[in-house]
RNA sequence: GCCUUCUUAGCUCAGUGGUAGAGCAACGCACUUGUAAUGCGUAGGUCAUCAGUUCAACUCUGAUAGAAGGCUCCA
């Protein structure tokens, strides 16, 4: 038979040949590395026959379809660890994932302390060289083979009828699964279990809950010594921790949990991006609102958020209470409903339309207990929220304007690192939504046309819109790998209807605006942790807290040091004095830790030619700057948001 | 809400069934400093809270609260 390698070089083969084979017959070298071999396009073992003329390409285990291939070996090897010492456990799940792989088991209650006896055992298997082989069953006998695995007779019940159904034997494990695997488990060099969780079976919270150890693995030592040492980089910057280094947020029992409190310092970087927001919002024709931080709970009722959300909802009053006369408010949860009133305050013509409303607005949410996490998940938070009620025949445009809007943030803040979601609502799951199929296959097409136009990247998630309408969410991952939504524009066509929002179109005619739901910058606080971590805590000029802090050289320059922070906080620039009778050296180190971007010194000559030493976080200094020149440079970094600045 | 782990001074962390320690920060004194830690001294803690076991609990057990990671949820 014969086989097309990728450069297209085609080689003649016995009939049955295996990948091993031809890998073997172009290096040994390759052989030994190679992970599994992709033939016309799948990926199978190295140990499967190949029965015809194909295209193949052995997959090594240093790509990441191989890596994948090694970790979800490992997943198997530490899942007969674990057989071995708790023969009790049953199997659940096990695959690779991003960057590791993870396996659910039932009846296992391991701790913390178990894990070293786990990695033994691992290490032993891998010695061990335990094969992997692949075994084809029937349905009946993989019902009977896997008696006493609840889980993976729900599995194969689960298996569509005309499925090939296989298992992997590695020695004495037996696991429902459809590969390929490496050829034995000699391979997986490097083995680490990272941590223990609690899975739902299925990811459906109504069914038991499993223990889900996590883990990854590497071909060699070095990877995954590279791989720890650069999740510690990254768990270094982890806003959590940074954000309480630099004094921008505490939180404390007694308010609450998920009400971080901001201080001084986080409080100016807040006020900054808000003022920031607000301006730019403002010079592209959205008009402010000023909305209560409660409505009644009619407002809710009408806009279906309380029969979806009611639970939550921070509710003031008796929210079972059948009494209509008794008042029940809600903390808002989101401001839609009250900009639509504010929209409805009076009738609008076509000719008017789009009609942009923005608000920075305080919502509340009661957030699970165990979902809330530093500013990224909290019970109260601010959004950069707006509505744009428009003329079907706006939606493109004005799509395409929050998108320029969005875009224009994200590069202001030299965010890059994010992806584009399109969220779409689960047919089958209609409880959760308007169930109106057409409404929601006219929305979706609409939305898709937009994306598709812009020619974005963009996933597709089902069951990820909001229950009026689907969205489009600008996903950032925090410094844990854990991906969150950061920003999200919706459509809508179905609230204006609920609020009888209406325009008078050029007939004289009442129709229903179509309602683009926004946020521009997403949720302040949310966006500050992003920031925090992606800039590990070295803000650019314009957004640190403190942007300035002068150093004196001895108590004789304190006049001068503080005359020169009153001018500059004249011209709206933020500066303090550091006046301790410490060591310049020690006056520096403080600064540089707290990630202050330019640090000035005065010292007798300064004060006498009205000069500054200008030192920036880099470490670069620059003597004998004029006062007046430092000043002017700062205004124009400032007014420009520059990322990078310079005094030379 | 569920699973695992954690909670000792403002912060970072040691520690042991016999009553608590360091570094940094703070404060005081001396030093008056030229670009990443000057020296000396002082003060600071019912060891998260509550209950139990014990002659004795910061240490062991349980409950509660809060935190970290994961799962679920996320308008």
């Amino acid at each position: 038979m014969k086989i097309t390698f990728p450069d297209g070089k085609i080689s003649e083969f016995p009939q049955n040949s295996t990948g091993y084979d031809v890998a073997l017959s172009i290096s040994e070298g390759l052989a030994r590395n190679s992970a599994a071999v992709k033939v016309n396009g799948t990926l199978q073992d190295l140990t499967a026959p190949i029965t015809t003329d194909s295209e193949i390409s052995i997959i090594t285990l240093k790509d990441s379809e191989g890596l994948d291939v090694l970790r979800h070996s490992a997943a198997h090897v530490m899942a007969l660890a674990v057989k071995r010492l708790y023969p009790e456990s049953k199997l659940a799940f096990g695959p690779a994932t991003e960057d590791g792989f993870f396996y659910d088991f039932d009846d296992l209650h391991l701790t913390d302390a178990d894990i070293p006896a786990i990695e033994e055992e691992v290490k032993k298997i891998v010695k061990e060289k335990v094969e992997f082989q692949r075994i084809v069953v029937s349905r009946s006998q993989a019902l009977e083979i896997f008696k006493d695995e609840p889980y993976k007779i729900e599995r194969i019940n689960d298996l569509p009828e005309d499925e090939i159904i296989t298992y992997y034997k590695s020695g004495d494990l037996i696991d429902l699964c459809r590969g390929p695997h490496l050829q034995n488990s000699g391979a997986i060099k490097a083995f680490k279990v990272m941590r223990l969780a609690g899975a739902y079976w299925k990811g459906d919270s109504n069914n038991k809950m499993l223990q889900r150890i996590y883990g990854t693995a590497f071909s060699d030592k070095k990877d995954l010594k590279d791989y720890l040492e650069m999740r510690e980089r990254a768990e270094a910057n982890d806003h959590n921790k940074l954000g309480r280094e630099l004094d921008l947020f505490v939180t404390d029992k007694r308010v609450g949990k998920g009400l971080p409190l901001l201080t001084p310092r986080g409080s100016t970087l807040k006020r900054t991006l808000i003022r920031f927001v607000e301006d730019e919002e403002l010079s592209r024709g959205y008009e402010y609102t000023t909305t209560p931080f409660m409505a009644n709970k009619e407002l809710y009722q009408v806009s279906g958020h309380w029969d979806l959300y009611k639970d939550g909802m921070f509710i003031l009053g008796d929210k079972e209470s059948q009494d209509d006369k008794e008042e029940v408010l809600s903390l808002r949860p989101m401001t839609c409903p009250h900009q639509y009133i504010v929209y409805n305050r009076r009738p609008h013509t076509y000719k008017e339309l789009p009609v942009r409303y923005a608000e920075t607005s305080t919502l509340f949410r009661n957030e699970a207990s165990g979902s809330m996490h530093g500013l990224i998940r909290i019970r109260q938070f601010t959004l950069s929220e707006g509505h744009i009620m428009c003329r079907p025949d706006q939606i493109e445009e004005e799509f395409e304007a929050v998108l320029d809007l969005i875009n224009y943030f994200m590069k202001t803040l030299d965010l890059k690192d994010y992806s584009y979601r399109f969220s779409k609502w689960d047919p089958n799951n209609t409880d959760k939504y308007i169930n109106n199929p057409e409404a929601w296959e006219h929305s979706q097409s609409v939305l898709k046309k937009i994306l598709d136009k812009s020619g974005m990247p963009y996933t597709e998630a089902e069951g990820e819109a909001a229950f009026y309408g689907p969205k489009l969410d600008i996903q950032m991952k925090n410094v844990w790998g854990k991906e969150d939504t950061v920003i999200t524009v919706q459509l809508d066509y179905a609230l204006a209807d609920r609020f009888d929002m209406k325009y008078i179109d050029a007939n004289g005619e009442e129709k229903r605006p179509v309602i683009i739901h926004r946020s521009s910058i997403g949720c302040y606080e949310r966006t500050m942790a992003l920031l925090i971590e992606q800039y590990g805590g070295k803000f650019p000029f314009w957004l640190a807290p403190d942007q300035i802090r002068i150093l004196t050289i001895n108590d004789s320059c304190h006049p001068a040091a503080e005359a020169l922070k009153v001018k500059l906080s004249r011209v709206g620039l933020r500066a303090d004095v550091d006046s301790r009778s410490e060591t310049l050296k020690k006056k520096v180190r403080t600064a540089q830790m707290m990630k202050i971007p330019v640090i000035l010194t005065i010292g007798e000559s300064e004060v006498a030619n009205d000069t500054v030493s200008v030192r920036t976080l880099d470490g670069t200094v620059v003597q004998d700057v004029k006062v007046d020149d430092f000043i002017n440079k700062c205004l124009i970094f400032d007014r420009n948001r520059d990322l990078e600045i310079s005094f030379k």
